[in-house]
DNA sequence: GCAACACCTGAATACCTGTTCATAAGTTAT
DNA sequence: ATAACTTATGAACAGGTATTCAGGTGTTGC
């Protein structure tokens, strides 16, 4: 074992309970679906379309739809899944409906990807 | 106090020269691509229980799979997707090929995701 | 050399995902 | 009430993805 004494507060520590995994410090199967299922929202190039127009300010669904030009039912179906995962949440106005972002999470978590992908080659 | 009018080097921010947008502000659909490509990433559970693994310190292919419970040869491919997305680097040593994480982005998404989901309900 | 070992790779298959299309539900205006 | 409008939803289809299986490369040890 080549693991330095150090008590790193990352993956590699497992707080849930619920883990029936040996052990070991692997992510227990269930937090580990979980974990996919969120970045899995992020993997779609148009719902971060969706997002970084949101990011401007709140927006009705069929503005939405033209700003990433989109079908405003391919915009629906992505704003649920959206609010599934607590990544936007919306006011109804009549019978339009606002959608805003829910938090700064999805800030972070572009700003640390858009880090790492604009790192040098490093040529191998 | 999170953003007003203000310059911040974030998603509502375009920087890149070859957008084909309107211009607005939305992602470019190469910066919304590429982003999705690496979140994509993420989005599956086997790669977070290997990169849990990796937290731990370096690891063979083949305890890799053990420790994980997936084939070797599923590991070996998922790995080479980590090593597309610059997540893991390796070394060789003999017929031994040793994996580990190459840096701390994946910590902070991990963080960050988790703090999200560790959120409350929020009945709506 | 030859066999065992560790890892990688390509093709095939089963599964998941996102869009479109048609339709429904709710709201506003005439 | 009827028509126009905005959004939401379900089914179906196309495209993408992860695994398995079979085979390949390179290394260690007899």
């Amino acid at each position: 074992m080549t693991h330095e004494t150090h008590d790193q507060p990352s993956i590699a520590h497992t707080p849930d309970p619920e883990s029936s995994s040996p052990g070991q410090g692997i992510l227990s199967l269930d937090k580990a679906q979980r974990m996919a299922e969120f970045f899995g929202v992020l993997g779609d190039p148009n719902r971060w379309r969706i997002l970084s127009a949101l990011a401007m300010g709140e927006h009705r669904v069929r503005d939405l739809a033209a700003a990433v030009e989109m079908s405003e039912s391919a915009v629906s179906h992505q704003l649920r899944i959206l609010r599934t995962m607590r990544l936007v949440s919306y006011r109804k106005r009549g019978r339009n409906v606002f959608y805003c972002l829910k938090d700064d999470h999805i800030f972070n978590l572009y700003r640390e990807a858009s880090e790492h992908l604009d790192e040098p080659p490093e040529m191998d």
